[in-house]
RNA sequence: GGGUUGGUAGUUCAGUUGGUUAGAAUGCUGCCCUGUCACGGCAGAGGUCGCGGGUUCGAGUCCCGUCCAGCCCGCCA
């Protein structure tokens, strides 16, 4: 063995306790005759002090940062104590030592407040992940994994393993694709998920699976979106929707604990799509705090249930008058906002990413006037009158945007968002859940003029809606008026779970009648044969007694980047790729040798 | 595909209106130092200002193109 004891265990009760540690050079500090010197491993720091009858030997031999050495010696209690690490209290007075390895100088410090930037620390990240930070991050991740585990385990649920060279399906995301040898001129894909195997499996009778997977998807990446990533993927057979809820949110307060050391014991709220648009806009709303929008002038159409009350900005004013929506929340004691930050709010909104034409705002000064910048076409008796219906009152700030239904109000969400932000109201600290339900089953594609899955081809309409899909052609005869086809009200049988504004897991109740999948099939624009050509397998495995089944996937690693406050799910993996999808450590992708196309028979026809 | 911010010493950054020898901190090297733990002191080395082109008497600085990186939009069932 080359060690006795690691660099994160000694402590006073060791104390003339001959020891030999071995580890990584953090530091030297030489004085004169003695040296200290900080020795690091996973585990810890512990300081070693190499006295004057050993500096001909550092001196032929100097140490250097990030040199793996040995030694050997006696733990010692220190003259001075350092209260700030848990060996700080003892050294080892080192009596012998040896370099097992050199380093040459680390391009950037390996600390907890590094000076290395994201790209070299990519590049080098085999030095990154030595830094207490990192590591603290791939603990969680393990913790997070761990306890997971434990509690799916503990329900009966089974670990199966899924392949990863599939077929391709180009229903969704694009797929990775594989090259195969032996077949030439076809492909496998890699698994976008292992969406039909687990549903195979609930088949064939193993009705409580789950894996913690990786999953590819070939689209652009985010600081949340990396192209290969890990999900907790979960089936159960004999389940209905609010099965999987309760099981999964026991597993969600489960992991809080473990992790966290948080009890969510508090109830997770539930609420429709519907009402998440309309209240949030925005699918995936963070209720850490309100704001809520107040829909001035919708197109009813949307939202056949909600009640227009544009009466209350009825004036001359052209963009209001003109525009399809008009949305306006309250933003609380802001209404000392100075001119500068209203202009930086309505610059922020006229971004190209918002692309919004501009901002209205009303203050609710405190002695009950109002001040606005639709002052010359509102009295103060109507801006009162909008106060009103924002639940506004003095102090507060207005935000009012106008135009195209779904660009306002994913601008509006986006700006709800934003004044959260700046007004410090999403702690990273403070975490709630929340289950949004009944999306809807379809979502219109413009180009195609045809229906596509919301959620994915497998998940199960409402049963109250099943006939709704069964008796109706799903063909679209006037692309205009989409939102009229019967299609368009079928809510799925699905639903996600939210995390402080994010979705941390979706899943639904699936189809499990050939009859209903097909049917499905058909209203995606599929005819028997291309059904037949890629999910044969599945329509076959129907016919021979397939259970009710339904199940959820988390999202393995923005769950854990959340968990650890931070917006970067790179900072959780340990060997990430960056935004062009490259491993800069390994600079991958690259190109192949020419014997490897020979044996695939594939030549490479750029084009430009 | 689009928007946006950045690229200067090993590293993190500063660099004014275009004008002398491009700076700081940290790291590195050497010397000094017996209680440090962000040790301290002194000295030193270290630069294709991402790359290419242009404007100019003169470009790190201005213009055009390009590459790389970060963030966002589109995209991501």
């Amino acid at each position: 063995m080359f060690r006795s004891h690691t660099c994160g265990k000694l402590r006073v009760e060791n104390i003339n306790t001959e020891v030999t540690l071995a580890g990584w050079v953090q530091t030297v500090r030489k004085f004169g005759s003695i040296t200290f010197v900080d020795l690091r491993d996973r585990y810890g720091i512990t300081q070693l002090l190499f006295n004057e009858n050993l500096n001909a030997e550092l001196d032929a031999n100097p140490l250097g940062r990030e040199f793996v050495i040995q030694v050997k010696g006696k733990v010692s209690e220190r003259s001075n104590k350092n209260l700030n690490i848990p060996t700080g209290e003892i050294e080892i007075a080192v009596e012998s030592f040896s370099i097992l390895n050199k380093s040459i100088t680390p391009p950037f410090t390996i600390q907890d407040d590094t000076d290395g930037g994201d790209e070299l620390r990519m590049k080098y990240r085999f030095l990154d992940l030595r830094r207490n930070a990192v590591k603290k991050n791939l603990e969680l991740r393990y913790a997070v994994g761990r306890s997971a585990r434990n509690y799916l385990h503990e329900n009966e649920f089974m670990d199966i393993e899924t392949p990863f060279l599939i077929k391709s399906t180009p229903e969704g995301a694009r797929d990775f694709v594989v090259p195969s040898r032996m077949n030439a001129g076809q492909f496998y894909a890699l698994p976008q998920s292992p969406q039909t195997f687990k549903q195979l499996l609930m088949v064939s009778g193993y009705d409580r699976y789950y894996q913690i997977v990786k999953c590819f998807r070939d689209e652009d990446l985010r600081a949340d979106r990396q192209p290969e990533f890990t999900q907790i993927d979960c089936e159960m057979t004999f389940v209905e929707q609010e099965d999987i809820i309760q099981m999964f949110e026991k597993m969600i307060r489960r992991i809080f604990k473990d992790v966290k050391n948080i009890d969510y014991n508090e109830a997770i709220e539930k609420i429709t799509w519907e009402e998440a648009m309309w209240t949030y806009g925005n699918d995936k709303p963070d209720i850490r705090f309100g704001m809520k929008l107040n829909n001035l002038k919708f197109p009813a159409h949307t939202f056949p249930t909600k009640v227009d009350i544009s009466a209350t900005i009825k004036s001359d004013f052209a963009v209001f008058n003109e525009a399809e929506t008009v949305i306006a929340f309250c933003v609380q004691n802001c209404n000392d906002y100075s001119r500068k930050q209203t202009d930086e709010l309505v610059e922020w909104v006229k971004r190209p990413q918002i692309g919004m034409k501009g901002l209205a705002f009303i203050k609710c000064n405190v002695d009950g006037t109002f001040k606005s910048s639709i002052d010359k076409f509102y009295t103060e008796e109507q801006l009162k009158n909008i106060a009103t219906t924002c639940h506004a009152v003095a102090g507060d700030l207005i935000l009012i945007l106008a135009g195209a239904e779904e660009k306002t109000r994913k601008a509006t969400s986006d700006l709800r968002m934003h004044m959260g932000t700046t007004l410090g109201l999403r702690n990273a600290n403070d975490f709630k859940l929340l289950w949004v339900v009944d999306f809807p089953l379809f979502e219109y594609a413009e180009e195609d003029n045809r229906w596509v899955a919301r959620h994915h081809p497998f998940t199960s309409p409402k049963p109250s809606d099943i006939n709704t899909m069964i008796n109706n052609n799903p063909k679209i005869e006037n692309a205009a008026e989409y939102l009229k086809h019967p299609y368009a009200n079928i809510k799925a049988n699905a639903y996600d779970m939210v995390l402080n504004g994010n979705e941390i897991g979706g899943g639904s109740i699936r189809i499990y009648q050939k009859e209903l999948q097909q049917k499905m099939f058909a209203a995606l624009g599929m005819d028997d044969a291309e059904q037949q050509h890629k999910f044969g397998f599945l329509l076959g495995a129907f016919e021979y007694g397939a259970p009710p089944h339904g199940g959820i996937a988390f999202g393995f690693d923005r769950l854990c980047s959340i968990l650890g406050g931070s917006e970067s799910i790179r900072d959780f993996i340990a060997f990430p790729k960056n935004n062009s999808g490259r491993d800069v450590m390994i600079d991958a992708p690259s190109t192949i040798d020419n014997k490897q196309f020979e044996e695939l028979q594939i030549k490479l026809d750029f084009k430009d």
